[in-house]
DNA sequence: CCGCATCCTTGATGATACTG
DNA sequence: CAGTATCATCAAGGATGCGG
């Protein structure tokens, strides 16, 4: 409409642009990628199958919950495969699936491409700061 | 000390994992990009150099707030480059970096990869949702 | 035009205790 | 062993107003 105010029209292109970011699959993957222990735990299974336990003491910065959180959300999006085998007590392993397989070289090229930069970076950083 | 209790244990071996965790660089680079905003910044600087004002525009759902701190972040990190014009009233322009121009390949890699594999996400989305 | 300071709300994270 | 439930905390994000 030609009489909505300069708010209005603000509040319009703000929404337009949330349904946009909503659905930017880019974002979606970095939202996942970014979250504070993904990266861990896939690059912790990417050697192979490991059971709960086992992911809480390889990645002992995480409490329970988060750990469990963390493989849930992987498990919806389909980069992670958990079973259970029915035995007294339970277990349950958690394993890539062949989505995960797939987005490890996307996670290794960052990795790569951090470890390369990170002294610059560093460099940059002292830089803005000791000023 | 061999008569630490399983709880001192615990929180020493959380404590070195805290301090692996600050310096490993794959996980700082992946705390900038995966900010709300980062990529976003980055993606539009792409296409040239941009003033505040434009920023703003480009990207309406980030409040002026958010859009200063990602770009000072940025900016801390040597990925963009801030340049004032004395005038009245004053003009600043942002710029990629050298650095900024090189992590930009890392970026569209993981555009590409989620463009190309979005659909499957979503479908282990509802598979997981429906049940 | 650019952007800092302030206040406020909300979601993410974590510690703790408990269950099948 | 493999979690869930609850509560507490804290930082991120956002709205608003002011200053250079």
């Amino acid at each position: 409409m030609a009489t909505m105010t300069a708010a209005q029209r603000r509040e319009a292109a703000k929404a337009a642009f949330d349904d946009y970011m909503a659905v930017c699959p880019a974002h979606q993957l970095l939202d996942v990628l970014g979250t504070k222990w993904a990266s861990m735990v896939l690059t912790n299974l990417a050697d192979g199958p490991r059971r709960y336990a086992e992911l809480t003491r390889a990645i002992p910065g995480a409490s329970a919950k988060m750990l469990t959180q963390t493989l849930r959300s992987l498990e919806r999006d389909g980069f992670v495969v958990r079973s259970v085998t029915p035995a007294v007590p339970v277990q349950v392993e958690y394993a890539l699936s062949v989505l995960g397989e797939k987005v490890l070289p996307v996670l290794t090229h960052v990795q790569d491409w951090a470890n390369a930069h990170i002294v610059q970076i560093q460099a940059a950083r002292e830089r803005y700061d000791n000023q």
